[in-house]
DNA sequence: AATGAATGAGGATTCATTCAT
DNA sequence: AATGAATGAATCCTCATTCAT
């Protein structure tokens, strides 16, 4: 019996229904008896795999960053210069709404204020580590003379962070009407290059 | 017995103590039950008041509507000139954040997909009010000439929309660490007068 | 609209139905769904009243406890000779078996081994407390001169308490060839006054 | 491989387990899962050996007669005089108390009332047995002079029955502080023979 | 002799909501 | 303006058990 390759296991398939699942409702919202429903097995199917729901929603956030950081390896040269990684970055989450758009979904749409402590905290953690290497990147930009020392560091984070975040949330919610596209890319970069950062 | 200003309605108190609990837990999460306990009261004293949960929580979000509306015509002089009205609205933002942190709270913590149909479109209006709402200010800047033609608008407005969602979840989230003070203003409003607009 | 002495409230009635039905077929076999249907209410009737079966298990402990506490009272008077409170004691059990057959039942066949570790430890008190109180008693004999110094106390603690005890469980268990009735009392006031105890 | 005394058998293990598992927390509260995990073996390893819960149930119950028995043709000499006998009854109880910890506990746990049905005539027969050939026994002292007439059998036997139980309860329940050793032993003996028995 | 994967039935508990008072 | 008592429907989760391998 050949397996091809879209064929998921019972356990894939449970994963990416709740991914789906919890993007579109919310994890509050989605209940096991839906996420067994959808996939066609029993409940203790679903908890012969997972734990518990909770624990069904830490593993799918590990699995989300995982996937992030894959992109960013992808996406990310150390060896090029500060401009290109620049533009890496942006890149990266690009590539994760047009790839993984369920995944995108689902980890943009998770509510901080309506996860479990646990999670939370998990979150809290991932956003923390984002903050942090995002400054890194710019501290960077700074010594290099990219960046000009008058721009508050925590001003531009948020600037960055934000418009990121922005670009996909619109990506998510209104893909009608704007498609985080190459066009879109493009823009953002050149909004930065050329007014953001120094003109060498 | 005398009424002081701080004293407040049976029903202001399940408003306020609502928003704080839905803010903190999320709307999914906070129950009729706990809503009650906390104010002291019991349940069909809630529902004499509102209709149902989802009442309730529309009531906030127009209540909270309300607040920011106030807070825009007080820091948004139409009468101004481009740049003082640009930063009307950050300072609006601001204000929000320190005057109602329960409501910012409340209305930022709202998750989209977390939500009964009919609050999601209301969401979904509120949304689209405020992006067309910065289109129209950004196109009137694009007009004036302070805004460069090269410039994607849509990018613009996402940028700016997700700097000022980034400063106010960075707020709420982590306020000991990054306050959305004056301080933040001041460099946000310098960063795109002096970087991102037009030099006249 | 009077209310006779025979018509229970709503949470009487789950009491003495959790009783019967937990001393019928023990605390883990009986589900709130049969409890709840055998007093004719809904789930969630059961939990207005009681925090959880477990709290529901510990109150009727707490009240089969004053049960007998009670009746300690009534038929074990301090003033009487040490004989006399000694036959009060008996009959204490018995009367207890007589009234209060269903929380005899309960509280006899309470297996100490199938219980939540908070209620386990609570009958550990109880059994404790039992065995003191009757250890005290018999010191009080020892030192009458009723009770010959060559007995083990523990030994003559055992006996008696075994003995009540098997009684009882014979008058539960096989009532229709074992009561714990008057006879058997006599029998074992004299077995213990004329053969045990010393002769004055 | 040799296979050491010590070494049981998968069967065995699972055996053992069970016994102590279901002395410890009851029937009820010990699932197949947890036995099979202590064990560690997989569920239909059990249901391999076992046709079902019930019957790995009725299994030990046999297990544990049997050792009873055993223990029985060892201490109980039926050449023996009457107060040999009486101490043998006494010192088989004592023996399995102390040989076989997990099983007197397992079998004195079983709680009647919780049992399923088919199970819980499986014990009253065992019971009733004992009862029974208590009092053949006590017949015989009757008939040979040893026990005075005017004591009521039945009582007699509660007491005796009774006591062992409560000596093995305190033994298995609180064995810091009361040990069923030759000490109680001896005692009880004389307890018996000289105060209860007649002196020839 | 043993297992990974699956299931139907049922467990305790909580939910938003309502009725009579 | 407020409450005590009650409910149907849903929640997450675990149970003993089995099938194909």
């Amino acid at each position: 019996m050949a397996t091809t390759q879209t064929e998921l296991s019972t356990k894939d398939r449970i994963f990416m229904t709740a991914a789906q699942l919890f993007g579109t409702y919310g994890f509050e919202r989605v209940s096991i008896r839906q996420i067994c429903e959808e996939v066609g097995v029993g409940k203790p199917t679903l908890y012969y795999y997972f734990k518990d729901k909770e624990t069904l929603l830490e593993e799918l956030i590990d699995y989300a960053t995982r996937l992030g950081q894959k992109l960013l390896q992808e996406f990310l040269n150390p060896e090029d210069d500060f401009h290109h990684r620049f533009l890496g970055i942006i890149r990266t989450h690009q590539a994760y709404v047009k790839r993984y758009p369920y995944f995108i979904r689902f980890i943009t749409m998770l509510n901080l204020s309506a996860l479990p402590d646990r999670i939370r905290q998990k979150m809290v953690m991932i956003h923390r580590n984002r903050y942090n290497q995002t400054r890194d990147f710019f501290q960077e930009g700074i010594q290099l003379g990219f960046i000009p020392r008058e721009v508050d560091l925590n001003v531009l984070i948020a600037s960055f962070l934000g418009t990121i975040n922005q670009l996909v949330f619109m990506d998510i919610f209104a893909p009608a009407e704007y498609q985080f596209d190459d066009n879109k890319v493009q823009h953002l970069y050149q909004l930065w290059t050329q007014r953001i950062f120094n003109q060498s």
